[in-house]
DNA sequence: GTCTATAGTTCGATAGAC
DNA sequence: GTCTATCGAACTATAGAC
């Protein structure tokens, strides 16, 4: 069936060219033309490119940040927090979004993973705004399970952290140009198990360090 | 001292230039202004802006890649190549070159950064062609050291070393403000032993998945 | 709401003087 | 080798018909 024209054809057109592009690298043209739509109709929604741009990343966020706060706050009322449940709760959203074509959200995951790694203050601003409150949330859910874990070791152990996801979620197609396609980036509880493994083995190591 | 007008002032320009706001993000007038000299003689010393991305690329990835590769070669020969001595021997280069402010390379560590993460095919294109090679590199080199690691979990394993070592890196300011002014980004050792740490315990706890 | 047409700006690249 | 000046294309955004 083919979509309807409104507001949501334009953000899901947005969501893909800024993932594929960067916001530098798209233009409001390239977007409309995803969309097929005039590009006035564009600037009658959304008003200017910047707008557009913090809804695209507005209307996934706040749901994948809602998520991961629930998640922890449910595993600490059911007593049931530790690293690995901790961190299961972080990376899921984020690679059930990357991974859920129905949803439409397939993009979101890249267009995150390019915007944070930007060094611009329109990326900077974004990533700051965005996921700052939810990472002061998850280092000081670390400290709760690695209690012996230092000030600094769980600040840069949750960078690591995150760096971790980014990889697994940009599916760009390396790891299986890599391995000659034995690593399937669609295959996602192969991914998260392993990003599971390799991040809690880190940050159990950040903590033996301090003792 | 005031440096001279020529190519390497234009490509110290570009650098920054680009490591701030990105390819697409980045005008030939920027770079004009940032280096003082007109835009018609940053066309004269490299053509297009791709041929200029290039040559800013290629000045730095080249003796970095190098550097970890006769570090390796080196290591074997010497019968010392174990974990840590890998990991090492992997991030130094790029770290060293991130902090250098004598180089004037302390922009190139950002810009790697910015341009692995991103999607758009010139950066696809970079990524594998400059750091594809090196990667198979290490990944055989992983096999060595965790002689247990299955073919997936050394691609996958190695991915995450590379997502960590961006991480660190990048000098964004966000582990400063994240711990309140506890870490600091700015102390090489600091963050060369924690990432070591880190991703020598998630390599070792993804061999032991598979025995 | 959605379109066509276009105004006004900025871009990469080039011509030509010195 | 370095400059000023400018061309033609692409961009964001708006005006106005329907």
């Amino acid at each position: 069936m083919a979509k309807e024209p409104g507001k949501s054809v334009i953000l899901d057109a947005a969501e893909k060219v800024f993932a594929l592009n960067g916001y530098a690298g798209s233009s409001m043209r390239m977007i409309a033309n995803e969309a097929q739509v005039a590009q006035a109709l564009i600037h009658y929604h959304f008003d200017t490119k910047d707008k557009l741009f913090e809804e695209v990343v507005a209307r996934r966020s706040s749901s994948i940040n809602s998520a991961r706060k629930q998640s922890l706050d449910q595993l600490r009322a059911d007593g049931r927090l530790d690293l690995e449940a901790l961190l299961l709760a972080f990376f899921r959203p984020n690679l059930v979004l990357g991974h859920d074509t129905e949803k439409g959200g397939q993009f979101y995951a890249r267009l995150i993973a390019t915007t944070s790694s930007a060094n611009d203050e329109r990326s900077v601003y974004f990533t700051r705004k965005l996921y700052d409150p939810i990472a002061r949330l998850y280092i000081e859910a670390i400290h709760e399970v690695l209690p012996g874990i230092s000030d600094k070791d769980a600040v840069w152990g949750y960078l690591f952290l995150v760096g971790v996801s980014l990889t697994s979620m940009s599916k760009t197609g390396r790891a299986a140009g890599l391995s000659d396609g034995k690593c399937n980036e669609d295959d996602l509880e192969e991914i998260l198990s392993r990003t599971v493994t390799f991040v809690a083995a880190g940050l159990r190591a950040l903590e033996q360090t301090n003792v």
